[in-house]
Order: structure tokens, then C-alpha cells, then sequence
RNA sequence: GCGCCCGUAGCUCAGCUGGAUAGAGCGCCACCCUCCGGAGGUGGAAGUCAGAGGUUCGAAUCCUCUCGGGCGCGCCA
């Protein structure tokens, strides 16, 4: 309907640049909104508040010009002339009943568009260390990129959901040393943990069950593994230099084959956890994109030649480091240490050509807020390799702080004191942890309140959007049990029964659906989609309230059932969208 | 110190990319159940949009500065 009045006054522009009354040169964007009160009529436009100054008159008298240009719509009944020169529109009536007929005709598919044009985009989202499980922080970037990921999809796009599994690099070396060193004391050996290991109760769990499969297979003894290390922290040394240290005793040790093994069943272990976790709140990929796999193919490899012949590398200190500086970061960065092993972001360049080089048209990141500072130079390395950066988008998401009422959760990485999303998700339900994860802008520091998430009262916006789906089941069970038979022909055919003031406003509301969606799509924001399901919810139970919908008069129930009817589906499908389930019972 | 994000009702947040009288939920106050689920609804009070300049017909929205809060500034990932 927006692009139909659009169109409606580019024609009216057009014309009016014809007769000179406009330059035909107007850069003019036509801007049609929806109105914020209701007797502004249903839509309006600023087209001549913005066009004004170029016609050389008032925007009052632009807007009666180009009123009288405007070609006769079948759909619109009045359009009208308002405030300091807005045109309102107010849309017939047969227009505004014909929503529930397309929601009931569309089903799950209303809402949904085609303007993505089946555009292949790509999705990567949460991509957290394999080194333990997901914890809330991870949580966000999860519903928040489902969400996103689901929304382009609901509008036309191709869309593509990847996870870029972390598995090389120390950090991972670091979990293979953890386990191991369970491991061995699980084998009766005796030894000092490191201050810098992995010392979550997971990492046990994967050295039994590597010592249940492979007995004493990777046993070595405890003095010979600690023998002439330099000291730990504790001892005065650097945690960082002994835990290196260690990781070079392990595979000195253990061989390169049964390093691997332990490396991989640390990694395996922690990967299916968090698939599991991830499936479990509903967010499945389309791909589980290795790191590993960049350096075996040569990727990497590749990208930092292509950067060296295109000359924006150059050794310093033994190590290689891209200019980045020279394309908008803050300094240059390595991406070859001068042990000779390439850098994460080295990693990361060749993963981004690649993403590019794949095909999508758009390629979107979703980033813990933590990492802002890490988007400069991945552009950098994107436009020195000659691509368009302009096709990476960087979503950040801040981070979820937890509540229980007045109460903050302590929560700090460095103690290890976090909280999972498991745990999140055992607690208040996957239904209300995911809206209320993208209930809030991905940039806004999120508040998350355990007790309201939990509580099944109206204060609970899930719980309150879900109610009012279970509401509409439950009228339509009192119908059959009433012996009652709906009608939905007899329904539609009479819509302009629909005269009460709460009537009107859910028609608004089903029509206005697919217009947030839209943006909510485009925008990347899904808030906008709960928002929108809350004021529906809230609409629809002030009319329950105010009205009974089966009531004698079979035409008008119908007429009723109908409309009600097109609030479930309408409500189904958002929920949906944003990976909250739609209970037709409470 | 430099960079990014945020600052809107007592609280949690919207505000459709510069438009009409700044909105919603919670909380608070006053009401509404012989009625399809009261897990609900109606009405009301509540704001110097952090502050100061600037841009223009018009600013919560754009620019500059200041003040608060978060995060980031590794040859970690």
C-alpha cells in the first residue's frame, strides 16, 4: 500500500515537472508513512514539505498542487491536506477490510515478500571458541542472528547461516593441554594444573572419556611432562610463557598423531555440546565453517600472497604485518608471527575473501559488541585485496546483563564464573529467552530480567503475546463445544460489520504486519517484529474484552471469527519468525 | 590517552532514518468479574529527550563540545 501511494505521487511529480511547477532535476526521495493518530487518516506523506523550497513556494500550496495532480486510486477514498503541509490519505473501507481476507488466504505466507529477489546473503552468527560451552553473552548473538537470518529469509533472500568454528590457534592448544593434563590425572598421576587452563568441570568429563576409550594410551609421567618448564604464575613466571611451554611438551610427547587425537576430542566434544545447545533453542545452520580448513586448503596461505604481491605487506621484527593502517585502522597488524605461524586475523582475511569470493551478494556479521574494534581491519584486508567492503556488515551485539529481580547475577569470565545458555535456557524456557533476547536494539545494553522472563503474569510480554494466540484457540473450542459452525465465506463476505473502534484497530495492525517485517528485515531489527506482536497482543485483548465473538447473530460471529482468526494467524507467524513457539493452550 | 556504543516517565525500553500534541510495558493511583480463560480490561498522574552550542520552515533524531555509563586498544582467539 506504501508503494502504491508512492507511486501515486511520482506520477503526481511528474506531472507537475512537466507543467514547471517543479525542476525537473527534483533528487527528491516520496516518503509515505503511516500516521501516528488516526484522524490524520491511515497514511501521509511530507513530499511537499521536503519539495517546497525547489518549487519556489509554500509548502501549502505545493501540497494543493500536487493533490490535483494525483491520479484517482481505487483504494483510496480521501486524500487530504493537513498541518503545515502533510497529505493524508485515508484508505476505503473495502481496502481496509480486505486484510483479512489475504491473511486467512496466506496463511503462514502472510507477511512474507519477495524483495530479497532470492539474493544469496550470508549469516554468520555466535562463531564462539570451542573451548566450553556457550554462555548468555553467546545467548544474544544467537536469537539475535537467528532472528535476522530468518527475517531476510521471510523477505525474499537466499539465505545462508553459518558458525566459524575457532579450531586452531592456541587458545584451542590451549584445551588440548587441559584435557590432557585431566587426563593424566585420571591416570593416578599427580600434577599442578596451570593457572591459564581450562578449569571448567567440562574438560574433565572429555579426559574421561577419553581415558574410557583409549586406557593409558596417552599416559606419560608427571615428571617427565613437567621437567625444566619455566615457572607458572604462582611461582613467580609468566602463565602465558608456561602454558606454551606446556602445549610444546604435549606434542613433543605425545607425537603429532596423538596430539591430534586429544586436540580433536577436546574440540569434538565441545562442538556437539554447543550444536546441541544451539538446536535446542532453535537456531540450526546451514554450514559449520572450519578455520582449520583455511589453512589446509591454502586459503590462507593464498590471501597473505596476494596481499604481499599487491605489496600492502612488509616484514618488521620477524614478523609480516599488513598495512592496515593504510586503509582507515588505527595500526598495522600482523598476520605472520615471527615463529612463522599465521595470526587469527590472517585466518579471518582469508575467510572474509572467501565468504565474497562464494558468491553472496551480502555477507553479514554478528559480533559480540567486545570485538568493535576488529571490524577496521577486516575491511582494511577486504578493500587491499581489491573486494568491496561495502558488502560486509558488521551487526554488534552489546551484552545481556542478567537480573533476578532487583538483583544483578554476578557474572565474570576471569573467576569463570559465568552463566551458560543451557542454564539460561533450564531456567526460563527457550520460548522467553528468545524474545527477550531481541526484544531490545542489538546495540542497546540489555537488562535481562530472570524473574520477569519467568513469571506467566501480563507483565511477561512473551507470555502476554502468547496468551492472546492460546485466547483465539480457546473462543474456537467454546464454538465447537457450543455446537457452533463458522462460516469463513459468510465472514469475509460481510467484513464492513466490523464498525467497532477496536475492530478498526486490528485491522491496523494486520496491516500493518508486512510492512514491519519489511523493515525489520532490512533494518536488521528484530525488535521492531516483537514490538509490533505486542501491540497486536494488547489489541486484540482489549477487544476481547470489550466485545463477545460468539454471539447470537451467525453473520456477524462469522464476521468475527474471521478477524479473530486473522490475529492467531498473523501472531503465529511473527512468533514464529523470531523462534518462539505459538501454544493454543496455555 | 585514543576509538566505538549508549544516555528519552520512578524502572525497562520504543520512537518507522529530519516532521503534526514525544509513546508503550512495568510500577503507582482510581475503577471493571451472573460475560468466549481476571494469566484480562478501562481511566489517571508522571518527561527541560544527560547538558551547552550549531545546521533549518521544523531536531529526541544531523554536526561540535562537555558530563556520565559500557566496551575495546596483544606477534590471544
Amino acid at each position: 500500500m506504501k508503494k502504491h501511494l508512492e507511486s501515486l505521487i511520482h506520477s503526481a511529480i511528474e506531472t507537475l515537472q512537466g507543467d514547471g511547477v517543479l525542476p525537473t532535476d527534483l533528487q527528491a526521495k516520496i516518503l509515505v508513512e503511516r500516521t501516528r493518530d488516526a484522524s490524520h487518516g491511515d497514511y501521509a506523506s511530507n513530499i511537499a514539505l521536503m519539495t517546497a523550497k525547489a518549487a519556489k513556494c509554500s509548502p501549502h500550496v505545493l501540497a494543493e498542487k500536487i493533490l490535483a495532480a494525483l491520479p484517482d486510486s481505487a483504494q483510496v477514498a480521501k486524500a487530504e491536506i493537513a498541518g503545515p503541509g502533510f497529505i493524508n490519505f485515508t484508505l476505503t473501507e473495502a481496502t481496509a477490510y480486505a486484510v483479512v481476507g489475504t491473511v486467512l488466504a496466506s496463511g503462514e505466507a502472510y507477511g512474507r515478500s519477495a524483495i530479497g529477489d532470492d539474493k544469496p546473503v550470508q549469516v554468520e552468527f555466535v562463531s564462539a571458541n570451542p573451548t566450553g560451552p556457550l554462555h548468555v553473552g553467546h545467548g544474544r548473538g544467537a536469537a539475535y542472528g537467528a532472528a535476522v537470518a530468518d527475517l531476510l529469509a521471510a523477505v525474499g533472500f537466499k539465505v545462508h547461516r553459518e558458525y566459524y568454528v575457532n579450531d586452531a590457534g592456541r587458545q584451542m592448544d590451549i584445551l588440548a593441554v587441559s584435557v590432557w593434563l585431566r587426563y593424566l590425572d585420571l591416570c593416578g598421576e599427580t600434577l599442578v594444573f596451570p593457572v591459564n587452563g581450562y578449569k571448567g568441570d567440562y574438560v574433565w568429563d572429555i579426559a574421561a572419556d577419553l581415558r574410557r576409550a583409549h586406557g593409558d594410551a596417552y599416559r606419560h609421567d608427571a615428571e617427565i611432562v613437567l621437567s625444566n618448564l619455566p615457572a607458572d604464575e604462582p611461582e613467580g613466571g609468566d602463565k602465558e610463557q608456561y602454558i606454551d611451554a606446556l602445549t610444546q611438551r604435549a606434542k613433543e610427547l605425545l607425537g603429532e598423531a596423538a596430539y591430534r587425537q586429544i586436540f580433536d576430542a577436546g574440540l569434538n566434544s565441545i562442538l556437539d555440546d554447543i550444536r546441541r545447545d544451539l538446536e535446542g533453542f532453535g537456531v540450526v545452520y546451514e554450514e559449520w565453517f572450519s578455520e582449520r580448513s583455511l589453512t589446509e586448503s591454502g586459503a590462507v596461505g593464498c590471501a597473505i600472497e596476494r596481499l604481499k604481491e599487491a605489496g600492502h605487506l612488509y616484514e618488521k621484527g620477524g614478523a609480516w604485518w599488513f598495512r592496515s593502517s593504510a586503509f582507515g585502522d588505527e595500526k598495522d597488524r600482523v598476520v605472520v608471527r615471527d615463529n612463522g605461524q599465521t595470526t587469527y586475523f590472517a585466518s579471518d582475511i582469508a575467510y572474509h575473501m572467501q565468504k565474497l569470493e562464494r558468491g553472496f551478494e551480502r555477507v553479514i556479521d554478528v559480533w559480540g559488541a567486545d570485538h568493535h574494534g576488529y571490524v577496521p581491519r577486516v575491511k582494511a584486508a577486504l578493500t587491499a585485496l581489491g573486494d568491496d567492503a561495502g558488502r560486509l556488515d558488521v551487526l554488534l551485539v552489546q551484552f545481556a546483563i542478567l537480573y533476578r529481580g532487583k538483583e544483578k547475577v554476578p557474572m565474570s569470565t576471569r573467576s569463570g564464573q559465568f552463566v551458560t545458555l543451557r542454564e539460561l535456557r533450564a531456567e526460563v524456557g527457550d520460548d522467553a529467552a528468545r524474545f527477550f533476547y531481541v526484544m531490545r536494539k542489538c546495540e542497546q545494553h540489555m537488562d535481562f530480567d530472570l524473574e520477569l522472563a519467568k513469571s506467566q503474569s501480563s507483565d511477561n510480554p512473551v507470555y502476554y503475546i502468547q496468551y492472546a494466540h492460546a485466547r483465539v484457540c480457546s473462543v474456537l473450542r467454546q464454538m465447537a463445544e457450543k455446537g457452533l459452525k463458522h462460516d469463513e465465506k459468510q465472514g469475509l463476505a460481510n467484513l464492513p460489520k466490523l464498525t467497532e473502534t477496536h475492530e478498526q484497530a486490528l485491522l491496523t495492525r494486520l496491516s500493518r504486519y508486512p510492512e514491519v517485517l519489511e523493515a525489520a528485515a532490512l533494518n536488521h531489527e528484530p525488535h521492531q517484529l516483537a514490538h509490533c506482536l505486542r501491540d497486536l497482543a494488547n489489541a486484540f485483548h482489549t477487544y476481547y474484552n470489550a466485545h463477545q465473538f460468539l454471539v447470537g447473530d451467525a453473520v456477524l460471529r462469522d464476521v468475527r471469527l474471521c478477524l479473530i482468526r486473522a490475529v492467531r494467524q498473523v501472531l503465529a507467524n511473527g512468533l514464529n519468525l523470531l523462534g518462539v513457539s505459538a501454544p493454543e493452550s496455555m
